[in-house]
DNA sequence: CAGTGGTCTAGACCACAAG
DNA sequence: TTGTGGTCTAGACCACTGG
């Protein structure tokens, strides 16, 4: 007798999932076509192509009209990382969040800071570095320019209170961007803020985002020593 | 009149974001359920549930039976992280990859090693320090064990003549695993390797992939100075 | 218990791209 | 040109869970 009749998308996957396992289906192989497969599980084309479909998201078959679909050749992995809202992050590792301003000022940004905020010269911007801070240790510390002809509201809007982080996220809806992780090497001022050595390696992390074209924030966040960023394969 | 027709699963989750951002629907907030939305809309449910269950997974809105859907309320930002195959990642800068073992023995690992690699005392494994050029230069390098247990085939193979990842990837299918994400400062023994200077900070990577509950590989990549990991929100 | 999302089906038409 | 995946529909039943 056959098994377990394959009629549940999950089921499907599992079982095409197996086959790339067991290399039934090699790398580069194609595999039968959806009305095929549907036939052979006994279940609708649809049920087929909503396993494979998310088979496909997930790097590990490569879909084309016409051309069918194959077993990815060099599947490169794909890690999902959440971002949290910092306060999030720390209060879910079971210490207690607070964080305090550093500095605050209307300023036109440097030369540097222009080119990654398309700003123009002269253009004012809102410039905030903070701290954050896990059971009164600091955790993260941000430096981070807001543009105010996109948010003008954020001129007046009290960020002791709620992090502009966390503000953002709640009263600014984005519609994209970019980040990037690097490593640096703790600056004396770093070092001073963190309250960790100078010359420690730490994890940094730049965010641009925007909406309706404009860059709404760029922030660099620089974690405390011994940071790890971690997620599922 | 009305608008375009909102018929395709993609307009649907369009106008769903519209009404989001537009604080329409609020963070927090119940939205009308699916088949509301489907008479709203004109279409079928089936088309409003494909745009509602993307923006469930993408961490815009929660689900539940019975409950409803409701706009989340801290939206984790999530970025999606491709980890490609060294060779593809340096070849698609256009760069000219090359690929050097500088280490190569079978062993029991040390105690460190060892709680990673969920093995037992005195149990062999193969253990690979590799190089990764680009155009020449040191990009990565890669200090890994090998389950000879979990992959006896490892054993035998050359691996001058293919990466130790790229053949894994290729025959050693994986369920899953973890990737962590760190700064480190260079040591004597990495400044040399990498042709870098002692005490910058570099990017390390640690992976651990698993299959069928045994570990098959861990591996530490270090990354030249100044890499930067980089993904769209 | 009953409301809501989760999924399956059978059929249809469309969009894209390989040959 | 034509095969293949992409999607929509209308209806149905199921599974979970809030009240």
């Amino acid at each position: 007798m056959r098994g377990a009749e394959i009629n549940t998308w999950q089921a499907v996957q599992t079982e095409v999932l197996r086959r790339i396992r067991a290399h039934i289906w090699r790398p580069g192989d194609a595999i039968p076509h959806e009305e095929a497969l549907a036939e052979e599980f006994g279940c609708a084309r649809a049920t087929v192509n909503r396993a494979l479909r998310q088979l496909a998201e997930d790097g590990l078959l490569d879909r084309r009209r016409k051309a069918g679909t194959r077993v990815t050749l060099n599947p490169s992995r794909k890690a999902k990382l959440d971002i949290p809202v910092l306060r999030v992050e720390i209060e879910s590792k079971g210490m207690r969040y607070f964080h305090e301003i550093v500095s605050r000022e209307v300023a036109a940004p440097p030369l540097a800071a222009r080119a990654r905020l398309q700003a123009k010269p002269g253009e004012e911007h809102l410039h905030l570095v903070a701290l954050h801070m896990g059971d009164d240790a600091p955790y993260v510390y941000e430096d981070r320019w807001i543009n105010l002809a996109a948010v003008p509201k954020a001129r007046k809007v009290d960020f002791t209170a709620i992090s502009a982080n966390e503000w953002l996220v709640r009263n600014v809806p984005f519609e994209g961007g970019e980040i990037a992780f690097s490593a640096v090497v703790a600056t004396k001022r770093d070092a001073a803020i963190l309250r960790c050595a100078q010359g420690d390696g730490l994890m940094a992390i730049d965010r641009i985002t925007r909406r309706a074209g404009q860059v709404v924030t760029a922030v660099r966040q620089t974690f405390k020593p011994g940071y790890q960023l971690q997620a599922q394969l």
